[in-house]
DNA sequence: GCCCTTCCTGACAGTGGCTGTCAAACACGT
DNA sequence: ACGTGTTTGACAGCCACTGTCAGGAAGGGC
C-alpha cells in the first residue's frame, strides 16, 4: 500500500490545511508572535499538543509551504536540459516560483507572509535558513548535472552562482510580490541579466 | 560624559567577554542545543538572569561579534572612492572580513563557530537574518552614494548586487575557512570574477 | 566618616514553545 | 462484536526569556 492515499492521510492533511489557514489568519490579524499555538488550537477545537503533531514548529505552520515549493523548485531544476547553462537552469526553474504566486487568491497570500516575515525577526530568520537549504540541494543538483556532461567545475564558484541567483530572485520578489505575474517575469530578466555569472574558461577534463 | 569610559563600562564589558569565552567553550564541548544558560551562568559565577542582561538571547552570545563586524564592513563601504564601482567597492570591503581572522587564534575561533553553525539549525537562522540585515544596510549605502554621484540605478538590482557579492563572500569563506587569508583572497577574487555585475546601459538623470 | 542617589544583582514567578508519556477514544478489518 | 493499531487529550516537565522587586555595592557631596 503506497502511503498518503489511505482515508486516515486523507483526514490527516485536511486538519494540516486547517490549522495552517486558521493560524495564519490569527497572524494577520494579531500578528505572530502575539498568536500562541494554544490560540491557534482552541480556534481549531483541538489540543495545543495536536498541532505539533502535525507541525513540528510553530514556524513550520507557515513556512512549511515553501518547502514543498523548494522541491518543486528542484525538481524543474534537474529536469532542465543539458543544453543550458546553469544560469539560465535557474532562471527557468524560478518560473515556478513566480507563477506559484500567480492565481489571485495565493497572491494576496504571499504578501500577506512577505509582511509578516517583515514584522518577526524570527520568522524572518527561519525562512532564510529553508531558502539556504534550498540553495545547498541545488547546489548538489547543479553539481551532478556537471559531473554527467563531463563538465569540470569549480563547487565553490556554483555555490556562489547559485546564491546569487537566489538573491535575484529575492530582490525581484520582495519588490514586485503583488504584481502581475508577467510583470516579475520581467524584473527578474533584467535583474538576472545585470547580475550574471560569466563560465569561467571551460577546462577540459584531465 | 561620554559613554563607554567610566570605570563601570569598563568592567561591563570585562563581564561580557567572559561570558562570551566561556558560552563558546561550553558550546563547542557540548553543542550549542545542549548548553543550556544556567550551566553558562554557573560556570561563570552568575545568575541566569544576569546573562541575559548582558546579551539579549543565546544566539548572540555567539553572534555578537559578526553584529560589529557587520558594522566595520558598513563603515569601510562608505569610505570606499567613488571612482570604484559598486562590486569592486564591496569586495574591497571584503577583505576586512577575511583579515579579522588572520590571526591564527581567531582562525580557530572562526572554523569552530562555522561547525557550530552547520550543527544547529536555530543558529544557522540567526546567522542567516544577521548577514540579511547586513545586506540591507548596505544596500542603503550604496544607493546614497549612486544618489550623491548623479547615477541612476535600479533599487532592486542593487539589492540583488548585494546579495551576490554575498553569496560569494560566504562560498569562498565557508569553503576556505581554514586557510591562509591570502589563500582567502585569491579564492575570492576567482568567485566575484566569474559571478560578476554587468553595469546597466549608464542611465542619464532626468 | 556618613548619607544619598544610582546602578547592578540575585531570587522569584510567570509565559510560551516544545517534548515525553500514557491511558482513553477512535477507526478499521474480520 | 472483537481485537489491532493509530490518534487524541491531559499532564508533567524542560528551556529560553521577561517583569518585578528588594537588597547591596559604587560613587559623589558634605
Amino acid at each position: 500500500m503506497e502511503p498518503g492515499t489511505g482515508l486516515r492521510a486523507i483526514t490527516r492533511n485536511a486538519v494540516r490545511v486547517q490549522i495552517a489557514r486558521t493560524a495564519e489568519d490569527l497572524f494577520l490579524s494579531r500578528g505572530y508572535e502575539e498568536t500562541t499555538i494554544d490560540q491557534i488550537a482552541s480556534a481549531v477545537g483541538i489540543s495545543q499538543r495536536s498541532v505539533f503533531r502535525y507541525f513540528p514548529s510553530k514556524e513550520d505552520i507557515l513556512l512549511d509551504h515553501y518547502d514543498s515549493l523548494g522541491q518543486q523548485l528542484l525538481e524543474r531544476l534537474t529536469a532542465r536540459p543539458d543544453t543550458e547553462n546553469d544560469w539560465t537552469a535557474l532562471r527557468r526553474a524560478f518560473d515556478l516560483a513566480i507563477d506559484q504566486f500567480a492565481e489571485p487568491g495565493r497572491r494576496a497570500h504571499g504578501t500577506a507572509i512577505q509582511r509578516l516575515l517583515d514584522r518577526s525577526p524570527h520568522l524572518l530568520a527561519a525562512y532564510l535558513r529553508r531558502v539556504d537549504g534550498v540553495q545547498q540541494q541545488m547546489t548538489a543538483r547543479l553539481a551532478e548535472r556537471a559531473e554527467r556532461q563531463g563538465r569540470t567545475v569549480d563547487p565553490v564558484v556554483l555555490r556562489a552562482t547559485v546564491g546569487a541567483a537566489f538573491a535575484c530572485l529575492q530582490a525581484a520578489v520582495f519588490q514586485a510580490c503583488g504584481d502581475e505575474p508577467a510583470a516579475q517575469h520581467v524584473l527578474l530578466d533584467r535583474v538576472m541579466n545585470a547580475v550574471h555569472v560569466t563560465v569561467p574558461a571551460p577546462a577540459r577534463r584531465g
